[in-house]
DNA sequence: TACGTTCACTAAACCGGTTTGCTAAACCGG
DNA sequence: CCGGTTTAGCAAACCGGTTTAGTGAACGTA
């Protein structure tokens, strides 16, 4: 009852241990069995196969150079008819590079892609990868622990996005000493960083507003509130930009006049919709995303208000389908594919160290595009809340 | 002059072969040299310093049972000092398995992402292989080789979207045998597959237009068009529902309405930009994306017609930007994000072959939804090549 | 005191490749 | 026919972990 093959008593990850080499043998006797899983061929099998010494077969793919013609030849026959590619990660074990960069958000994949920011920053990223033959993993909270899950990851180096100092995982990136380049985050000495200039953009955009007439703002932040006020963040950026300009107009804006939502189209949309449950009849609303404004645009159709005659939006990040919404949305541009791109230069070149420095740190620029979701207030909800 | 060490002669890959020994070594002693990209702890650093064996560190993390507690304790505290976090390549290659499930694309990264629906897509799968611990690699051709960027990748199993029996690829894939799905492609016996009733959707779309009273219709197709009439690809396969709603009101399509275009929105632009330079005054558009039928909408604008006046537009995915359009546009909903899920589910369960069979094949729904970018053809530019 | 267990840990094999050092045979000129 | 150089290919070490089989000490028991 104990055959000698019958030692599988490991976990369920490896229900086939020295069983594979069986199995092969088998799959040549009857031409293809093939009811199980397909064993992989490895480099031992097409070895013996073609009557060669495994590192024959590997010069065979590697450096054929080294073999006779025909003997790579016959080789790379064999291991074509068995179905032979390289096990990817034992290759990866000896070169010592994995030819793939990671990008890492705080947040569930599921909602970063909800947000066209994301996408389109990952296109940026993704132009300068791919030509430079690498790879690209997300890489997300795993059961809630960002930790746990860049510590599965296998990437030469990673694109930090949306984490400011209050993730306590930043910490553990450092730790593992892993090249970073770090997006719209505080900046860190021995890493790279790449943000625009927040603060600029959200002063031209609450100034916008402010010169068209308004008075009475709604400002929409994002989702992960912790210390809004402190300099870290994206957020805190923007707020301390909207917040000088409310000064520079001697605006008071009032503690329910800044609200939090999902960078997505329902967040925006909810959250407007719950301000204006709960009383408040601005006159603009000053969103930190396309995303969440293009929502407000809706809610305010859905509530019967006009844009830009009831309700003035202004935007941030300027997507492409700013352009599409009805009316097109002023917001304040970033040029956030090419975040995207610059962040994967830096990477890249982090990880060629005799080729650049590492700890770059660039600020790009944004401004404000004006499109037709703003105009002066006009009379109707005007005295609704009146209190200048 | 030639010390021992001085072997080193590989390629730039390992340009520190047997140093790291070294390096750690000579970071022990004077806390913290680190010019250098900082050589990682190896398994056999934390060892040596805790006074243990290999097995034991490895214990320590895995199977903290097998040891005292307070050697447990011990082992991790050294590990955390020296930064050592266990290779997740060397784990990997004796675990079997790698976490990881591949999203496989013909076309460049960039381009992909360039289309919100790629988005929507990813962000079904994300959701479930997030849910399940599973990392996300996107597997793009690299200098043009969709086949060497497979031999790359470092998956589990893959969900390939958008390749049809004229990519040759596919026949590679096949031969690795990695577990795959197949989203919007032929079927395949031995894989899972899922898709959507594209011909219905179109032909829903196309009756809907014919019904309204349009004639004149032209057609987006979307990217990779060769063979197109054969029943294999997606584009396939909605042609064949517009051809069958045109043949039941008897209208003729001439050669130049149908159109490719890829599918962004400055493609539809372009497109429908091209063919009205090209003389074309259709009444009604049928595109195969959302996407470039909102760049349609787009052009529209430009060239100073109203939708859906002058114009109507039937899309097709319905992606949530079409709520946002001017006007809302009118598509074919297909479940896109649920395609995701499935197909994520569908994988998940092919790598556990005992708990369901893999091969499965499932055909989710398409529904019109009618908004208003669509209505009767007006009369403005009825005339100029009135033909029927 | 001898023996069987359990405990706590180690040595060595292994995962599947790549790379190095070496050898046997072929080649080559004198 | 001999010494030196190439050529073609092999054996073994290695990458950095995990896992198995095994060992010595401590403990309990008769």
């Amino acid at each position: 009852m104990q055959t000698p093959g019958e030692t599988v008593r490991g976990r369920r990850q490896a229900p086939i241990k020295r069983a594979p080499a069986i199995q092969v043998e088998r799959q040549r006797l009857n031409k293809r069995v093939s009811v199980q899983p397909t064993p992989r061929a490895r480099i031992a099998d097409v070895a013996r196969e073609a009557g060669v010494s495994k590192a024959a077969v590997s010069f065979a793919f590697n450096t054929p150079e080294r073999l006779k013609p025909e003997t790579a030849e016959r080789i790379r026959q064999v291991a074509m008819t068995l179905g032979y590619r390289p096990h990817p990660v034992a290759r990866m074990l000896t070169a010592g590079s994995t030819a793939t960069i990671g990008i890492l958000t705080p947040n569930p994949l599921a909602q970063a892609f909800a947000n066209p920011f994301f996408a389109l920053f990952a296109e940026g990223v993704a132009t300068v990868t791919e030509d430079h033959g690498f790879g690209l993993l997300f890489i997300s909270p795993l059961h809630g622990s960002l930790e746990r899950a860049l510590a599965r990851a296998i990437v030469d180096g990673v694109i930090v996005i949306g984490l400011d100092h209050h993730h306590p995982e930043v910490e553990s990136i450092r730790r593992v000493g892993l090249p970073t380049v770090l997006v719209d985050a505080p900046a860190w000495p021995e890493h790279g960083a790449i943000g625009v200039d927040d603060t600029a953009g959200a002063l031209a955009a609450a100034r916008h507003l402010l010169q068209l007439g308004h008075r009475d703002l709604l400002i929409l932040t994002m989702e992960p509130s912790e210390a809004q006020e402190d300099s870290g963040s994206v957020m805190a950026r923007r707020m301390r930009g909207y917040r000088l300009a409310l000064e520079e107009y001697e605006v008071e804006l009032g503690p329910d006049n800044v609200r939090q939502a999902p960078a997505t189209f329902e967040g925006g949309e909810a959250c407007f919709l719950r301000a204006w449950e709960d009383g408040l009849r601005p006159t603009g609303v000053l969103s930190m995303s396309d995303a969440a404004a293009a929502g407000v645009l809706q809610a305010a159709r859905h509530l019967g208000l006009s844009v830009p005659d009831d309700l003035s939006i202004v935007g941030f990040d300027d997507l492409p389908l700013t352009r599409f919404t009805d009316p097109p949305l002023t917001t304040v541009h970033q040029p956030v594919r090419r975040k995207g791109e610059e962040a994967a230069r830096m990477l890249l070149r982090a990880l060629n160290p005799e080729q650049g420095r590492a700890g770059e740190h660039r600020v790009l620029e944004t401004r404000l595009v004006v499109r037709r979701s703003t105009a002066p207030p006009g009379n109707r909800s005007q005295e609704v809340i009146g209190d200048g």
